[in-house]
DNA sequence: GTTAGTGCAAAGGTTTTGCATAATG
DNA sequence: CATTATGCAAAACCTTTGCACTAAC
């Protein structure tokens, strides 16, 4: 049992909620990267494999409330999430391969700064995501 | 029929598609803001009872394919829809009345060139979602 | 008239929920 | 042991599709 999952279960012990195998599990693999619920379900069954996918979808919606995961918005088909807290950083999603990737830009200061002084708006999160044609599939 | 609608008659006539009085009526209703298929379908319904969902989704579809609707994704369960072209702008959503605020920021340049020299990524769309309470809301 | 579009009903896919059982703290 | 979480199955949603009929060009 690593460190984040001792932050987790403390997180999880303050709300009063337990930490089962199913949830360090799930908060394990979220950690490996940027998964939908049907993914995240078919890598936890190899070391679970009477987990449910009502579990998933549970834990992931409880994670979030926790601020332990956060749900992201790449598609129009399912909801993605990956591990909280992280770095800022926003996704380009290619739309040639589908592969997500991450950059790390000081973009939400200049948004927030934009948008407050404009809108009078308290900000609390941000969402960017950048669609287009990564350099492997630019060059098809 | 006005001159919005004589260009939407051209951008379809180009495509073969024919201009339907549903989809006269479609285009119409998204021009007044952003709404979710079931809301177009519910106001649509007011001026043509007979109206399906399934040709708002699929005139919804196609409008978007031919770039004269822009899909959204705001909040976790529908997509919303707005339409295009428009000026460069962003949404902020808020967490307490669901409102949404269009932001007009010149903020595309910023991302595409920072994204563009980072990562070599060919930008075909931006969307910024920024959450948080707007004004009316803090006060509470 | 031809062809594309519509309405309806049925199917598809994702997410949620009710309930009895199991496991945690 | 009291209570929370799980698994299963069924339901609830949103969205898409097949098909016969209608309307646009």
């Amino acid at each position: 049992m690593d460190k984040m999952l001792a932050t987790s279960r403390k997180t999880l012990d303050r709300a009063g909620m337990r930490l089962t195998s199913q949830r360090a599990l799930i908060l394990d693999i979220i950690r490996q990267g940027h998964f939908d619920a049907d993914e995240i379900y078919r890598r936890a069954k190899e070391k679970a494999p009477r987990i449910s996918l009502s579990t998933v979808y549970r834990t992931l919606q409880k994670l979030k409330k926790l601020g332990l995961v956060e749900e992201l918005h790449f598609d129009e088909a399912h909801h993605h999430y990956e591990a909280k807290p992280t770095a800022e950083h926003y996704h380009l999603v290619c739309l040639g391969c589908g592969r997500v990737i991450e950059l790390r830009q000081p973009l939400s200061d200049f948004i927030k700064r934009n948008v407050s002084e404009a809108k009078d708006f308290d900000v609390v999160e941000t969402e960017v995501r950048v669609t287009g044609y990564c350099a492997r599939c630019r060059k098809k």
